[in-house]
DNA sequence: ATATAGTCTATAGGAATAGTAGACTATTTT
DNA sequence: AAAATAGTCTACTATTCCTATAGACTATAT
């Protein structure tokens, strides 16, 4: 389960996907239509903004909004930075990679290997999904076979 | 990432796997050669004998042993049992399930198809390996196109 | 009997998660 | 310039979960 943090991550940057160009959205809208706790939003789109998903405006009329068109911000890169580790052992991972003390010859472990595909499989389904895909309703359903 | 128990408990019961039909294993045994630590492995193992996978023996000669063939004990039955649920958000779970507070329809939610196809295909994939495939050396190697 | 080896109860430190409070600063409108 | 609006920053707290550890107890085999 991706953290609280992570889930509210998400759901805020969707909002402000969904209005896209129509001029900044204020916290405290967000946090209502998304029920996300204010104070803690507040922390959460600060971070968005150091991290270049989001700009901000302030004072009257003022609020966030998306910087980069929704289809160029995939669910990867979210979830990258506000969530641990892909992999689910510290082996498998790739940016929080660990030796793995039990193995003498790691590239032969298919507990490795196991993962390690997993984890691939996973990172390459996030990546292909971005925020424009998730404004549609039943995009899967027209999208899949 | 998994919880150290969970890495734990797959770990145990790989070493267990590796040595099935050669009688019980010692926990202190168990413990060196997969780097757990003793009291903690105690406390797991426990754990999996309340669960069905092994059985203890005591006295002189005594220790762990798996009950069923390893070929019948996958690693979706393990994950689900030592670590939490295989969804990313609470409406894309299925044990775990909890309905979204944001969504009108959750049914054309294509936040929630998302999430829920990749749950999906994990446990698809952990459902798909068992504990025989992951003692082979080089099983992927050998197994993936 | 005695050594071996698993079992049970209880506890505890620490990290991470989730959330809160309040003063402060910048911008816009009147 | 003043007042209202809205984001920013610092600090704090509560709670939960994770990861263990200690030690006495019980059952079995030889």
């Amino acid at each position: 389960m991706l953290s609280k943090k992570a889930q509210y991550a998400i759901y805020a940057l969707v909002n402000l996907a969904r209005k896209y160009n129509e001029g900044p959205v204020q916290i405290k809208t967000i946090a209502e239509e998304e029920h996300i706790p204010r104070k803690f939003l507040e922390a959460i789109l600060i971070e968005l903004k150091n991290l270049g998903f989001v700009n901000s405006k302030k004072g009257k009329g003022g609020g966030y909004y998306l910087i980069n068109h929704p289809e160029d911000i995939n669910l990867l890169t979210i979830t990258r930075n506000f969530n641990g580790p892909l992999g689910l052992i510290p082996c498998a991972c790739v940016v929080s990679y660990e030796r793995c003390e039990r193995c003498t010859d790691e590239d032969a472990c298919s507990i490795k290997m196991m993962f390690r595909e997993l984890r691939d499989t996973t990172a390459d389904y996030l990546e292909g999904i971005n925020l424009a895909n998730l404004l549609e309703d039943n995009y899967f359903l027209n999208n899949n076979p």
